[in-house]
DNA sequence: TGGACTATTGGTCAGTCATTCAATAGGCTG
DNA sequence: CAGCCTATTGAATGACTGACCAATAGTCCA
């Protein structure tokens, strides 16, 4: 539509087009996923050849792999607050899961869980996202202990608990029919308040408050 | 090894031979995954021409998804005891969760979950597979609930918790590295006491004494 | 302004996949 | 034992894939 059939050829600073590649590659995973980064597939969105791809990433594997670490970095911010309470900054990470808003996330981490099959290097890419996950959400109830919140004694057990929580309701990303129970739409709540020994209700509370702010 | 190169072409009757190729690919899928069910690789498993499997499968897709279908429901009787106490037929199925036996199936569920993302009818297969197991799951929790045994009050909400354990910890089933932290090894036993309203470390003993038998 | 560096192209190649179809031959039935 | 039915073969096709490489042309620098 908007180029012509023989576009006058653009030449870009080389960090710039990798950059670009890079951005192109994980919107095409998280809308296709992962196995949908060909080199065809990324050249024809950039309105470049193929050959340039191949260029830049000489081996096609691991423009997958980089493009999975974008997103999934790019993709946390949006989980974890960088301030607040931390019963608050809890329930805005459970909220943000339940709310569906994680969608394209969990799909493309159950994707990823599953190519790292086949591939050790992005085992490796995604264990070291996990472990970043995993510290983010340990901070958050390491604080919630010091201040007294979460009665639980072991921060890291608790964030292991609820992470599996996320991933198990994650696991259903990809079916298309509607809930087959309803606590399976709390189901994160539920367990995270069991993980961090918490009182029944109190982190459904919480997340219930930031979808309806009082004042 | 056995055969020679240019075999002599032997003629089945179809229930047998169609038998025969489901049954080598859902091995191949258990081994290899799902992806590996290639006309060749089981043609060639089979030592015969791929054109044949094609015969009694027009669509390769229909190939994968009864592959699917008949390894889930192979593997579904390793879970499952047909008798005993409830408590001790949920110890069993945490058990055989737990001692990693049951790898191959999550790998394969994990699989299965993700490339249903692609494929309508094999994600209609899988929520089919997904319910029969909620169906024997439940019906455990509501023989230990009628027995007293179990103290909770909503079986389906129960079996939904304990599921997405199950899920949960699957995930991690392709990552090569050793275990991060030692509640991840009891993870779905921790999680299923909580969801059935048991005391903490009901199931861990009942598991337990599953492996180190008594009398 | 001219030249060098290299980003970019266009084309090729080998490999894998499912699908189609006419020819072949195994084994049952009359 | 002859003949039919069809399970099975062999080969060709087209659509993908990643990888490779020589030719081309932007853009910056001397």
């Amino acid at each position: 539509m908007t180029s012509s059939p023989a576009a006058t050829r653009i030449r870009k600073p080389p960090a710039e087009r990798r950059e670009e590649i890079l951005t192109h590659a994980a919107a095409i995973a998280l809308e296709g996923g992962l196995e949908r980064i060909t080199l065809r597939a990324v050249a024809e969105r950039l309105g470049v050849r193929p050959g340039l791809i191949t260029h830049y990433f000489p081996a096609a594997e691991d423009l997958v792999i980089e493009a999975f670490v974008r997103a999934a970095v790019h993709e946390r911010e949006q989980f974890f607050p960088t301030s607040g309470e931390p019963l608050d900054r809890m329930a805005h990470f459970i909220a943000h899961v339940e709310s569906g808003a994680s969608t394209p996330l969990a799909r493309l981490w159950l994707n990823a869980r599953h190519l790292s099959r086949f591939s050790p290097a992005l085992e490796a890419a995604l264990q070291e996202q996990d472990a970043l996950d995993r510290e983010r959400l340990t901070e958050i109830i390491e604080d919630g202990m010091r201040t007294g919140r979460f009665p639980v004694a072991d921060a890291e057990a608790a964030c292991i608990r609820i992470l599996i929580a996320v991933d198990g309701s994650g696991s259903y990303v990809n079916s298309a029919s509607e809930t087959v129970h309803p606590a399976q739409d709390h189901v994160v709540a539920d367990m995270a308040e069991w993980a961090l020994g918490l009182d029944p209700g109190t982190l459904r509370a919480a997340v219930g408050a930031l979808r309806h702010p009082i004042g």
